[in-house]
DNA sequence: GTCTATACACCGATAGAC
DNA sequence: GTCTATCGGTGTATAGAC
């Protein structure tokens, strides 16, 4: 065992990031991991749907622990959005990196990678308005700010990606605990 | 000539909408137009790239005469973000329609559309800012909360096409107006 | 578990008839 | 201006040696 899947699959994940799914071709998965097409196929039988599905589930769990896991702390509702918003810059980094959420919305993926990215977002929202209930939000309005705050997110994403420059991101992501929290 | 070139452009728009520049494969193309590939080619000398820039270039027309068109009128600048509001439920399908310019800054496209697509959103930002500054924003008031009205549509389509529901596109863009005119 | 070699479909692109 | 036929290259995927 020359390497170790999960270091792979870290090795995989820029790749569907920068290119989508029909760009990250064989060609640059080899090249990216260092790994022949058979290896590559060896590690994962089903092949390139396979690896994707890797990816995904490993970036959720990565998100998962980094993004989500300041908001289930125990401190204060401002600290923990604030946690979040400090790990977004580096889950992110600094919005240059595109969400693998928005990449498999596209057409040319399969509907498995869409129930997942439907199960992601829900689950980002969830633990956002869980936040704003308990620091005192209805539970509509909870819904409706975290739902903000997720597309805020991803439209700061894609601006900051378009528009070549980071502040964009930074301004949106650093504004968050006050938005969320801020009297009705 | 059996077809327009603006019709067939019209019909390339979704297909390269849909599976983005990888994913709109000539087959695809073929399929949409109903041409044949040496016929495409013909309209077309530069191939798939040519393509893809007269999609950009028939997108960003349309997007110029439905979208923006309504914020340059003599209106009060609430009926202009009103009617920009509608004007953006028609052109993205109540957020159902996936944005070119986030498709076009994926690592798989050229150089060339990415200027393109930081001029759209640079264009944009300058004609929402312009309304803004009319109603007595200050400027640099004015610019950000026009970023912010881009950043909020861009993800309210991402999380809408995630979610496969087009609550949050519509609620977003239905808030738009009163938002960005509101008290500092 | 990685490799070389290869299969076969599809890619973007072109030639030439009509 | 559209077609059929075809090119070379690359796509995903596999076989079999080591």
């Amino acid at each position: 065992m020359a390497l170790d899947k999960n270091e792979i699959v870290r090795k995989l994940v820029p790749v569907f990031r920068t290119f989508g799914y029909e760009g990250a071709t064989l060609s640059r998965i080899s090249k990216a991991t260092g790994l022949g097409r058979a290896s590559l196929y060896h590690h994962f039988p089903h092949g390139k749907q396979e690896m994707a599905q890797a990816v995904l589930n490993y970036v959720n769990e990565w998100f998962s622990g980094t993004v989500l896991e300041p908001l289930r702390s125990s401190q204060q509702p401002v600290e923990r959005l604030s946690a979040m918003s400090d790990s977004l810059n580096r889950f992110y980094n600094c919005g240059q990196d595109t969400c693998l959420l928005s990449i498999f919305t596209l057409g040319e993926c399969h509907d498995s990678f869409k129930s997942h990215v439907q199960r992601a977002l829900n689950t980002w929202i969830e633990h956002l308005a869980q936040v704003l209930t308990e620091a005192g939000l209805s539970g509509e309005q909870a819904h409706q700010r975290a739902e903000d705050a997720v597309i805020q997110i991803q439209g700061a994403l894609i601006v900051t990606r378009g528009l070549g420059c980071t502040k964009a991101f930074e301004r949106i992501v650093q504004q968050l605990p006050e938005q969320l929290l801020k009297p009705v």
